[in-house]
DNA sequence: GAGTGGTCTAGACCACCAG
DNA sequence: TGGTGGTCTAGACCACTCT
């Protein structure tokens, strides 16, 4: 068994902060404590302090004035999904005021064609595993998604229900792996014939799609997929910084 | 006139290793100098080699191992446009290999309608400058954008010409602002009627429309775009982190 | 001038990976 | 076991803002 080591300092002060910031209290104006302050209330040193900051400053959660002070941005409030986070949609539907369900629409092994395998650094018609599924919103289909999983890199027999779960949890169960970075290109699409029917949309009306691939610790890529989202359940957001 | 300090140590070792990066010399088997070593070589402190290291990961360039080294991530390759970066539409097009030109479409004073106002922190029917650009990549129409900045930020006189120039510009020189940061929604749309006609589309053709509102360094909102990008020559992508 | 965040350093200890 | 990245500290100096 695993133990779990404690997480780093910064991201605990992080979690508190963030807490403390929902919750405006302690906060007069906006402004939070100085540094020096933070650091002798939380008893970490100035550096930590300042990676937490750093952090929420990224999330969007502060902005900071050099001379002045660190303050609440309360403009971050308006922040449905985040795009940098790769949620489980479950997760994802669920902080977006939904009930979440799955459903499990098909799942078959079929040979790769070759821009999938290409992705996933692989001979084209290598056998792979396909999982498709539809994510409900109060019973409502809002997201449909296709994963892809080299046959290859399963380890061990699977049931139906497991793969109604998270395909993280898949991976981590039956192929030994742990996602850490997702590549993602973010398309604009048509629905047509198959997704007006499993979405539930007019033909003609506008999705998001996005095209994935993800990568475990050794960057090494383990998971494509092709998720389409109903822009009425789920839109997403990002903070841009200029350059 | 205001003088160019120095750019921060950790800054200009990034840009140095990202230089390094592009030609792959001097990197065995994908693999970068330790962090003592290149601290040594660049003659600074393992902590601004960390945050240096800390901004190629966060840009997806390199991957770290615990305990074994620092890798360059030979994924990043195919990446188009991030989404994270806020850059001017020309530049955005230039690097995505075309020749860029500016239309002017439209630019006239209206009140603003109350979502907008809103968005800006102002009042209904406060009245605002509308422009209305059209990006040409290689002579076709690709990016359809318009931005809306409250009149009274406007403390000087422009003309014509100076509205075809990059709105960031124009902020800078007539309202005296600097955009930091840019919170982004990003929203599938169809095209129809006046954008058909603008970006030269089928009716019915897909787009990604992403609806930004851009704040100075004090957080206060000064300019909300609406921005139409064609598929076919801008694909944004992004690095997502698992949760 | 006092207080704030921004930069940078040197040093320590740890967890992890490889031979 | 030696080298790697990960964490954390204390301290210094600077640039900036506010009053």
């Amino acid at each position: 068994m695993q133990l779990n080591r404690p997480a780093p300092l910064a991201i605990q002060v992080a979690k508190s902060l963030r807490k403390l910031l929902q919750r405006s209290e302690y906060i007069t104006g906006g402004r939070l404590p100085s540094e020096p302050e933070l650091a002798a209330q939380f008893g970490v040193s100035r550096g930590t302090i300042r990676e937490a900051l750093a952090m929420l400053e990224r999330e969007g959660m502060i902005f900071r004035r050099h001379g002045s002070g660190t303050y609440v941005n309360k403009h971050a409030l308006r922040i449905q999904a985040r795009i940098e986070a790769a949620l489980e949609f479950s997760e994802l539907l669920r902080q977006a005021g939904f009930d979440a369900s799955i459903q499990l629409v098909q799942a078959e092994i079929e040979p790769l064609p070759p821009d999938i395998a290409s992705l996933l650094d692989t001979d084209t018609d290598t056998p792979a595993l396909f999982v498709k599924k539809l994510f409900l919103a109060d019973d409502q289909p809002a997201i449909y998604c296709i994963d892809v999983i080299p046959e290859r890199l399963i380890q061990s027999p699977y049931t139906e229900e497991e793969l109604q779960r998270p395909i993280f949890d898949f991976l981590k169960t039956h192929c030994n792996e742990s996602v850490v970075n997702v590549w993602a290109e973010i398309i604009p699409e048509i629905a047509e014939e198959e997704l007006t029917r499993l979405l539930e949309v007019d033909p003609c009306k506008p999705l998001i799609r996005l095209e994935e691939v993800s990568f475990n610790s050794l960057n090494l890529p383990i998971l494509f997929s092709r998720v389409y989202y109903k822009d009425q359940f789920i839109r997403f957001s990002v903070l841009r910084k200029k350059v």
